[in-house]
Order: C-alpha cells, then sequence, then structure tokens
DNA sequence: GACTGCCTACCAACTGGTAGATAGCGTCTA
DNA sequence: TAGACGCTATCTACCAGTTGGTAGGCAGTC
C-alpha cells in the first residue's frame, strides 16, 4: 500500500467517524481498526489528531470549492444551480452522513483553534458562493429576491444546515428536499 | 447543600458544557471542577454520564413544553407565537450556547440508544408543536401557509436548527432574528 | 440507627502520543 | 552489477494522563 493509499483511507474513515459520532467521540483506535494499521502507523501520516482533524475539513472545503466552481461555470440556470446544491446535502444526508461542518460546529468549544477557524471559513464560503449565484440570478432576472441575496444566502445555508440535523435526529434523510426546494422556487421567477 | 441544590447545580453545568463543547467531549473531571464537588460524589446523584444525559435532555424538554404550553395558552397571535419561539433559539445563542438537542444530533452515533430516543422525541414535539400552531393560525386566518403545515413547521424548525449552527460557527448570534423572522413574516396574513 | 451526601482511594480501559526496530525499495557509487 | 545508504511505511512496546465507574468510610440529619 503506497503512502497516497493508506492516508486517503485514513482521510475517508476519519470524515465518516467524524460525520456520525463527531469530533471528540473518535479515536485513533477506531481508525486503526477501520483502515486495518496500527494506531502507532496513523501517527506516520498524521502526527497529531488536530493534524488529521485539519486534513480532513482542508480535503473537504477542497472538494466543496471544486464543485461550486463546476457548477459556477456550467450554463445551467440561476434555480437549477441552487437545487444542484442542495443536492450536495440531501445526497450525503442519504448515505448516512452529517454535513461535515455542521457535525464540527456542534463540538466548535472543544476544537482547537486551527480548526475553528477552518470552520468559520467554511461556512463564510458557503455564504459568499450562494450570495454570488443569488445576486447573478437576479441580475439575469432568474430570480426575484425578498431580501438582500446576503439574507437570502443565508437562509438557504441555514436551512439546509438546519434540515441535516432534522433529518439526522429523526433519521429521516426526505426531509431535507421539501425543506430546501420551495425556498428556491420561491426565490425563482 | 440540599440534594436538589448540587443535582441541578450539576445538571445547569453539565448542559452548558453539553451545549458548547458536546457530549462525548465533555467529562465527570469538567463538571467536578464547576460545581466544586468530587467527581465520585457526581455518581451518587448520576450513576452513569447516560444517566446524566437523559436528565438533561428530559429537563430541557420539560422546560420547553413548559414554555410552549404557556405560549399556546397565551392570547397573542399566531405571528408572535412563532416570533416568540424564535427568540427562545436567538436567545440562548446570545448566552453563548447552542440549542441542546442540535448539539447532541451532531454526536448521535455516539449517543447510548436512550439518549438517540429523547433526541428524536425532543424534534418531534417541536415539529407538533409548530404545526399546530400554524394550523390553528392558519384556521384562525392569521397565516396564510404555501404548503402543508407540516412543510411549514418542517421550515421553521430547521431554519432555526441551522442558523444556529450558522451563528454558533460564525460567532454571530445575530444572524438567527434575519433568517427566522422573514420566514414568519412571509407566512403572517 | 438508618439514610443521605460527600469524601478518599482505588480500578481497568482507553486516550493521544513516543521510541526504537525492521523490512522493503530506490539510488548512488565502487 | 553488487552492495552500501537513506528513506518510507509499518510494526511492537511503551508512556503518562484521563475516562467513566466502584468500594468503603465518615459526618450530619431524620
Amino acid at each position: 500500500m503506497t503512502n497516497l493509499d493508506t492516508k486517503s483511507a485514513l482521510l475517508t474513515e476519519a470524515e465518516t467517524l467524524v460525520r456520525t459520532m463527531g469530533y471528540a467521540a473518535f479515536s485513533y483506535a477506531d481508525l486503526s481498526d477501520r483502515v486495518g494499521i496500527r494506531k502507532a502507523s496513523i501517527h506516520h501520516h498524521f502526527p497529531t489528531k488536530e493534524t488529521l482533524g485539519n486534513a480532513l475539513i482542508d480535503g473537504y472545503l477542497e472538494r466543496f470549492i471544486t464543485r461550486l466552481d463546476e457548477l459556477t461555470a456550467s450554463d445551467a440556470d440561476a434555480r437549477s444551480k441552487l437545487l444542484t446544491y442542495g443536492d450536495f446535502f440531501a445526497g450525503s444526508l442519504e448515505d448516512g452522513l452529517m454535513p461535515l461542518c455542521g457535525a464540527l460546529a456542534a463540538d466548535a468549544a472543544y476544537l482547537p483553534a486551527s480548526m475553528q477557524r477552518r470552520v468559520k471559513k467554511f461556512f463564510e464560503l458557503h455564504l459568499s458562493w450562494l450570495e454570488r449565484t443569488l445576486r447573478d440570478g437576479v441580475a439575469q432576472r432568474q430570480l426575484a429576491l425578498t431580501g438582500t441575496p446576503h439574507k437570502s444566502a443565508l437562509l438557504l445555508l441555514s436551512a439546509l444546515q438546519g434540515a441535516s440535523v432534522v433529518a439526522w435526529a429523526l433519521r429521516d434523510p426526505t426531509v431535507v428536499k421539501p425543506v430546501f426546494k420551495p425556498l428556491v422556487e420561491a426565490m425563482a421567477r
């Protein structure tokens, strides 16, 4: 097994653990079991738990940025861009996973400062993507907002994060779409 | 110090810890420091962490039920009932606390089954209160909904939970109201 | 004298993390 | 081309500190 194989296996399994149990609740021992590597060997790839946590957020952020950039570049209209965005959340919930940064936010006061900063950055990035997409949609007369793009962005992100929490607690991933879609439709015109 | 004093001090401090750090991250040692009682003595009041966790949710649920009942019984119109409901969330966030069950939901897969059930019940209770309040508001021509009361209830709860997560991560509790209020206003008529 | 609330002194299991050894794999050089 | 060298990935064995939890004692109260 090459370095990259093991490293990405570690990241994948760690992400699953964090997105179901939270950051504090998962341990190197759990990870060791799942990846089939000794606990001490994990430290070779990620010297501290904080390193691993940060790598987790960085990777997640990067993947999200890629998808958002693709979405921005696509020739879809604003409405369907937003709906696709919502599908990211609905999809991962159907796979039995909370949104990573939603899961991390709950344990925020326990997280090392470096992780807290990244979680904050994550939400800021999402808000700015949403705001820009909304603003463009308005400019192209595809959307009509009642409030400012900033407030509408906050509403959409909150609705998705919150619906994820509710869906997760009720163990019913189907609640996400009925919450999000009407919000987008109400903005579409 | 009487039993009740100590017990409620333990519950108060434990609630703060869970609502800022999450359930997995807080320990009997933390609690011991804050309440000024030895770790072993906590076990006299709450034999296991699970007992404490359940007492926490039960107390929180009970307090919420009381407040919701008062709100239902009040002669306020549906719009202001909903706004007051939203203030519960906005208020505790301003005190630097996540909603308890939102915080717990994130660690759900780590929680003992008895706690998972309670968290689920919590969300169901909130949804049914919201749905009933919405339905009554419609019947009295104080509200006009675009979807079903059930879906609108889901939207309001999700928006509040999600706005709490976002507010918590951004360390800006003021985002809750601008998200929630317009939703309620759009339903008021 | 039973009960309550708290204490000190433990416990095994687990936490994140370290030390040091070993095996395999390239690369540079004699 | 043989072999020495360094690097990487993993291992076993360990560490101190913390975890939730237990045993048993003791002082005050009903």
